[in-house]
DNA sequence: CTGAAAGCGCTTACAG
DNA sequence: CTGAAAGCGCTTACAG
């Protein structure tokens, strides 16, 4: 009892597999009848088609490797969710790779897609990796790579990214209309790009409103609960400490609002904070933490499009690989709001 | 310029594809010396297998279907971390499709699944799914299928769920232990099968520490944030109020806190809390909330290692399917602690 | 509109 | 230890 073929069907109804195959695929050249019976006879078989088979022969396997650090990581898990619902729209299915942000893994990841004949790759890459010839070869055998959040431009392909600068800025000025006086940032490793960007918000936001940039209120920190708590510890004991403190990302906000809070003369909502990232959890600590939201979702879906315009322009490929800058979007939650009491009453 | 295959590498070595083939795949049968110069030029010539081609012929993928809700869903982020560490480890890559709980999707993830030929299928059921005809096609074509957390004991397959009974026997038990004398419990629907297993441990807890199991003290809630507001509003409004609570998940224990917080005459530390999930946010928030971990990663490494186990013992499958059930761990943390404060002096 | 035939790149039973 | 040959289940250029 072994599965249904196409010449199974040919045979139940006296034709041969080449129209089977035809009219399965809807080719123009079929009649609408032979089509219909097909269809029937393989309803009735319960005909699956096999997919080794026919990407064998066409080339094509209608399947999008995708190449992420842990899935674990819920910023990941929300993009794949987007890669994975545009995929499976147009037909596509997603082969998941994880690197455990690890070279090798990264490696043999791309490895195993190549051997998979995968369609394309949507890829973000691991924190370890610093030579990029597994993404070369990618490349080299003109399969469509799409890098996402961490971006190499040296490779030059098409990107997803968010626009940090913007969500820096954006943090900061809500901070400014809220009318703190002394806003200070506690930033991350500038030879990471995304933190760096995000200082440069920071700092024209404050000249744009013509707030002093004091080099005393930026702290560089190691993007950790524990380190966002010691910066703001360290810039809460200043003479001229703060009012209010910008965080590179939430667990660092996290940090430094345990510190806030265990200050002997903090009144709740006397010092603003706003973080970057919208964790999962920072809509529910006390007060909810207004931040800075990525769009991961979107980020996933905006990756799958590019793959999906590439397939139609396969012929002739734009000349630039296109890069999409997302808008970060402010959420403004109560640790931002100035002098106003936390109570939750009345809140939902 | 054209992909290398195993007949460009026979013919750089004067020798056959049936030969190259075999060296490549370690065949016993093949002498050593041959084996080394076939990788040599395998590697000189950047070959790649093509696995359409291998397993088109040998009716093995490699390949393991995965089937959620939502990748968005940190719950299934961290089972598909720990299902695709191990398939990986064994040479083994996931496919991942998401149903959005949704029956006709998952119908059609099942579809797609058999048609890749996977050589198994890990799934989690959806919430609208109420006919299993796919799952029966599955087994039909005798395709491993391994269930895990939302579990179907009538599908007869194997499963790895987590003993939820257990769970909230020690989450009571705690409560009790930690002096606690009137612990309420806020249950979900019953029909659903861990909230009902939940309320049993909740139940026999109390029995088996000769405290009074009290129905006022167990409310019947919709397991969201609101809920679990609404029903501890309500418990402390009780004549006979109950000085701790056991939340069936998480979020139900965070409108818990919520409603907890606002109440006039708490004191903190005054009403102990237990969650169930160990949510993303539940370390993050103050107090911490004491919860009970599912093992999320363990349970989809657990699921990987059935269907790694029913390959080896493909000939003779097991008479009666495997079912796992992981052991539910208690995470302490403030809310439970009695009567101390919740400074976080000094924490880490 | 349909058929006959070749071939995608492997694996493997059979023969030596 | 190695080779010749068949075949996995499709798709598609070519012919009619």
């Amino acid at each position: 009892m072994s599965r249904t073929t196409i010449h199974d069907i040919a045979k139940e109804l006296n034709t041969t597999a080449a129209t089977v195959s035809r009219a399965l695929n809807d080719h123009p050249s079929i009649s609408s009848a032979t089509k219909e019976s097909v269809r029937r006879a393989a309803q009735k078989l319960n005909y699956q088609q096999n997919r080794a088979a026919s990407s064998l022969r066409s080339g094509k396997t209608f399947v999008i490797g995708v190449i992420i650090p842990s899935a674990e990581i819920s910023f990941f898990g929300s993009v794949i969710h987007g890669i994975e619902k545009v995929a499976k729209s147009r037909g596509y299915n997603v082969l998941l790779f994880q690197t455990n942000e690890s070279y090798e893994d990264e490696a043999q990841g791309i490895r195993t897609l190549l051997q998979s004949n995968v369609d394309g790759i949507i890829a973000s890459i691991s924190k370890e990796t610093t030579r990029y010839d597994h993404f070369l070869e990618v490349k080299k055998r003109k399969i469509p790579l799409i890098l996402f959040d961490r971006a190499i431009d040296e490779l030059d392909v098409p990107a997803v990214v968010i626009d940090d600068y913007k969500g820096a800025y954006l943090a900061t000025e809500h901070l400014i209309q809220q009318g703190f006086q002394r806003i200070a940032h506690i930033s991350g490793p500038q030879h990471i790009q995304i933190f760096h960007e995000r200082l440069r918000g920071y700092v024209d936001a404050l000249k744009a409103h013509h707030h002093k940039v004091d080099g005393d209120l930026i702290m560089y920190g190691k993007v950790s609960i524990d380190s966002g708590r010691i910066c703001t510890e360290q810039l809460l004991n200043l003479p001229q400490r703060p009012d209010a403190i910008f965080a590179v990302e939430d667990f660092t906000a996290l940090g430094a609002l345990q510190a806030i809070k265990e200050t002997p003369w903090n009144k709740p909502g006397q010092i603003g904070l706003v973080g970057f990232a919208n964790e999962a959890f920072s809509a529910y600590i006390t007060p909810g933490l207004t931040t800075v939201d990525q769009q991961t979702a979107l980020m996933g879906q905006e990756a799958a499009n590019i793959f999906m315009s590439l397939r139609q322009e396969e012929e002739n490929p734009p000349e630039f690989p296109q890069k999409i800058v997302l808008d970060p979007v402010l959420i403004v939650r109560q640790s931002s709001l100035r002098r106003k009491s936390q109570s939750n009453h009345g809140g939902k």
